[in-house]
DNA sequence: TTTGCTATTGAACGATCGTTCAGTTAGCGT
DNA sequence: ACGCTAACTGAACGATCGTTCAATAGCAAA
């Protein structure tokens, strides 16, 4: 047995992809084996070689794509005027963009210590110009009057985590639906802000 | 060679804790091997235990402790009447509590889905009621009418996840200090929640 | 100074880890 | 029908994993 009926590299290597996010952010990175990725996709672990050179560029690929879907998603947003507007879009966004992909989240906060220092670098710097677009909305808020905020990279950092923690909470057909916990949210974070 | 010269319980055990904690907060507990703690101890894999039945063991240790502490401290703090003082000693007493102990909230926060199902529960409860005693002030204030909040549970997790946020960012010594932080905070925090 | 206990070593256990590679089969253009 | 290549297997590599345990050295009480 070599080559399997029906294999193609355009479904293998997604699949990898796919049920290695699923396994990382179960159980965590270093605790998932090779193996084990191998096993979901239905496959024997050096297969997983055709696909990545190795286990932590198969992570950084996972957090790569997340980070640059993310980026671009928010620049494909309409962009209001007012610093107001600006801010209920990036809440809402941030809110519905980060519960969609559940997943990918997880592993970009739990798991960039797994990556060697070129590789933690890259995605720290994705990171940071994602925080800079809502340092940004804040500053205009403040040069508009809008806002009343004493340190607007402080602001930027308790509104992101505080954005970011709905994931750890949230599930699909609870209490509340996503709209409705957008809106709620958006209330906290427009009283915290204003004049 | 079998005993080293100076060696007791009393000391070797608080040794292994704390470099326990110290290795799993920076690389991960799955990441971490029980050699590498015993050579951070100075001794062999094998005597680490006489001090744990097992790893799973050592991190449940440094969890319930940690939560054990935390509940404590918070019953301690002194308790206004009002639910605005009461919040604010809240929002201060837990960014100052995190921020002293940065790699055991860390780990509490990261690693609870390295336990056991039992183990599991009994940290996630604890943190539960830490929760409900931040819910109990947000729904005194609403009581009061101090507070306008649509849902005071969705609120006690946004203001939590944005407190516990700080330690993600701050750095003694930094730009600002511990108690400018703990003002700006509460001062986003008051804001978003009154009436 | 002997005795009993405490604390630790060091070797060993089987299991599993990430990774490599020669060999083998399936798909496909010719 | 053939030959080339893409896709994958299965076995193997040395390293390391969590854990156990008989042997042993330092300590304290007698």
């Amino acid at each position: 047995m070599a080559r399997k009926t029906g294999s193609h590299s355009e479904i293998t290597g997604p699949r990898i992809r796919a049920e290695a996010q699923r396994l990382f952010a179960r159980h965590g990175f270093a605790a998932v084996s090779m193996r084990q990725i191998a096993a979901a996709v239905g496959v024997q672990a050096g297969a997983l070689y055709l696909y990545t050179p190795d286990k932590e560029a198969l992570l950084f690929d996972l957090l790569k794509t997340h980070m640059d879907g993310l980026l671009e998603a928010w620049r494909a947003e309409p962009t209001g005027e007012g610093a107001l507007t600006r801010l209920e879009r990036f809440v809402r966004f941030h809110i519905r963009y980060n519960l969609e992909r559940a997943e990918a989240v997880f592993l970009s906060y739990m798991e960039l210590r797994n990556l060697g220092p070129e590789n933690f670098a890259v995605i720290e710097g994705m990171r940071k110009s994602y925080e800079t677009e809502l340092e940004a909305i804040l500053k205009q808020g403040q040069a508009e009057g809008a806002f009343d905020l004493p340190d607007t990279k402080l602001a930027t950092m308790a509104i992101i985590a505080m954005l970011t923690g709905v994931n750890t909470w949230f599930r699909e057909g609870g209490r509340l639906s996503r709209e409705t916990v957008e809106g709620i949210y958006w209330d906290m974070v427009r009283k915290s802000v204003r004049a």
